[in-house]
RNA sequence: GGCGGGGUAGCCAAGUGGUAAGGCAGGGCUCUGCAAAAGCCUCAUCCGUCGGUUCGAUUCCGACCCUCGCCUCCA
């Protein structure tokens, strides 16, 4: 079976085959929609950068060699006013959230992109798009100095406006809430292409042909993804409000600039409630990474939980949830400890016949199908574990060479499969010298069948954050 | 008002025209001196409500109720 994604472009055929544009069906063009880096990155947003994060590595899964692309918008409207409200220069507030989102990022164990372009880092392209708009008479300079996108005139060019969902203009509530300084547009559903200065922004604008000011939102998108993946690429992502206006904008401003398809698969992700309601700052249900973390939730846990349900479903994320996926991978990790105990210094090879991998590609194969993925996982830690199990009377030399190399090949099968989920195992904790101590004292004390002096013993453990377990190999000292 | 998602056990969440994956929580058991965030087993006569199609529907169709998103910066 191939992989088959659901494409908002295609919405009503269902699910699609993917296929590349690389002629040698190897190369793979892949763009997320980045941060604005005006604040610290919310759960919601998370959610998108996980998706994105599944998307690259179920592609990279599946032998493609993909480039990865997200953009920092790193000039916007908040952006200018905290800027100015804060008295700090531009580079020097953006800079702060981008390497804090580039933090939170890798503590949810995503992929980092190949290329992540500032906005502000490609004016000189922003600009030579929208000339190449004014030129073809799609773009026109407004009284107020901004440079507006003309729907009427792109779509008289033959050219569709409304790809990714169906627009009724007469029946829209467009521009009931435009601002002010947006009147001089001929019509409510041109966009900015670029925005003349105002003396709110200060200092921040850029000269260009058209006059002084600074790109709109949507087609930093645009310019950035074609100068980095070419004028037609494979993949755009994004969370599914942007599909309007910011994605067909980007539709809009690219194929209408180059006469040729902009993107081939569009895929959206879905939002996500908190404890059941949409997340605001006034409800306390509003999480950045750093919240949660500071709530002794790891990144992992995050990702795992961000990870447990289909990209295109509302996910009710919760805390009950969260602490939900401290036990499930403890599950996982106490499995592959086992296996890695038995495997030794063996390597083993994943073999695609291994039910663990087949049923895993399989779901992963259905529009990412990861609850299914997740199933396929559980089951086989139930599996080795009832393997395992059954391994422990013989003590033969035989045995255990037999098993070792069986361990280690069930091993090298969680490995590729972890390739896409990201989980990897729990780094080992170094044991402190006092935890340690403890423990001895309380085998000491069971030992000498002092049995209240030893569940004192394993009971300060505890209080100490260690759980301490006896197995038939000897005690077992983890972290909780 | 227009457009588009959803409603599956205590919670989260897959899925199918033929009788409900998986995780968490709960219950039972095993190992243990006792335990364990150790292991195994168990846990939805039922898939929002009401009709219809069908031999058979949670799955298809219709109506209704509830809920979420986009239409405005937004993951």
């Amino acid at each position: 079976m191939a992989l088959k994604l659901f494409n908002t472009l295609q919405r009503d055929k269902g699910l699609q085959e993917f296929v590349p544009l690389d002629p040698a069906r190897k190369k793979v063009g892949m763009y997320c929609c980045g941060p604005t880096v005006y604040d610290f990155a919310h759960i919601g947003n998370w959610r998108t950068f996980v998706f994105a994060d599944l998307v690259r590595r179920t592609l990279e899964f599946s032998g493609y060699d993909v480039q990865h692309v997200m953009n920092i918008t790193d000039i916007e409207d908040k952006i200018i006013k905290r800027v100015r409200e804060q008295k700090t220069s531009l580079r020097e507030f953006t800079g702060k959230f981008e390497i804090a989102f580039l933090d939170d990022l890798k503590s949810l164990n995503c992929k980092e992109p190949h290329v992540k372009p500032r906005a502000t880092e490609y004016i000189a392209e922003i600009i030579s798009l929208i000339e190449k708009l004014i030129a073809r008479g799609i773009a026109y300079k407004a009284p107020d100095g901004s440079v507006y996108f003309s729907i009427t005139k792109y779509q008289g060019c033959g050219c569709h406006y409304g790809q990714l969902l169906k627009l009724n203009f007469d029946e829209m509530r467009a521009g009931e809430r435009v601002s002010s300084d947006e009147y001089e547009k001929e019509s409510v559903a041109d966009f900015a292409l670029w925005k003349a200065r105002v003396p709110d922004d200060g200092d921040i604008f850029w000269p260009s042909p058209f006059g002084e000011g600074r790109p709109g939102w949507h087609i930093e998108c645009s310019a950035m993804s074609m100068k980095v993946l070419g004028e037609s690429f494979d993949l755009h992502l994004g969370g599914e409000d942007l599909k309007f206006p910011h994605h067909e904008d980007e539709i809009a401003q690219s194929e209408g600039a180059t006469g040729k398809p902009f993107v081939k698969y569009w895929l959206h992700g879905a939002h996500l409630l908190v404890e059941g309601k949409k997340m605001s700052k006034s409800l306390g249900n509003y999480f950045t990474l750093r919240d949660l973390q500071a709530k002794g939730f790891s990144g992992r846990e995050v990702r795992y939980l961000l990870l447990t349900a289909h990209y295109r479903e509302t996910f009710n994320f919760t805390l009950d949830g969260l602490n939900g996926a401290k036990t499930a991978l403890a599950r996982i990790d106490e499995c592959v400890g086992k296996l890695r105990e038995l495997a030794g210094e063996n390597t083993g090879q994943a073999q695609e016949s291994e039910t663990l991998i087949t049923n895993f590609s399989y779901a992963l194969e259905d529009d990412l199908n990861i609850s299914l993925a997740w199933a396929a996982v559980f089951d086989w830690v139930r599996e080795t574990n009832l393997w395992y199990n059954s391994q422990l009377q013989d003590e033969t030399f035989e045995a255990r060479i037999t098993r070792a190399k069986v361990a280690a090949n069930k091993l090298a099968a969680w490995t590729k499969v972890d390739s896409v989920l990201g989980i990897g195992v729990k780094t080992a904790v170094e044991i402190p010298a006092e935890i340690l101590e403890l423990a001895n004292a309380r085998a000491e004390a069971k030992k000498s069948r002092d049995f209240k002096k030893s569940d004192a013993i394993r009971d300060e453990l505890k209080a100490k954050g260690w759980v301490i377990e006896d197995t038939p190999k000897g005690i077992k000292l983890k972290k909780i």
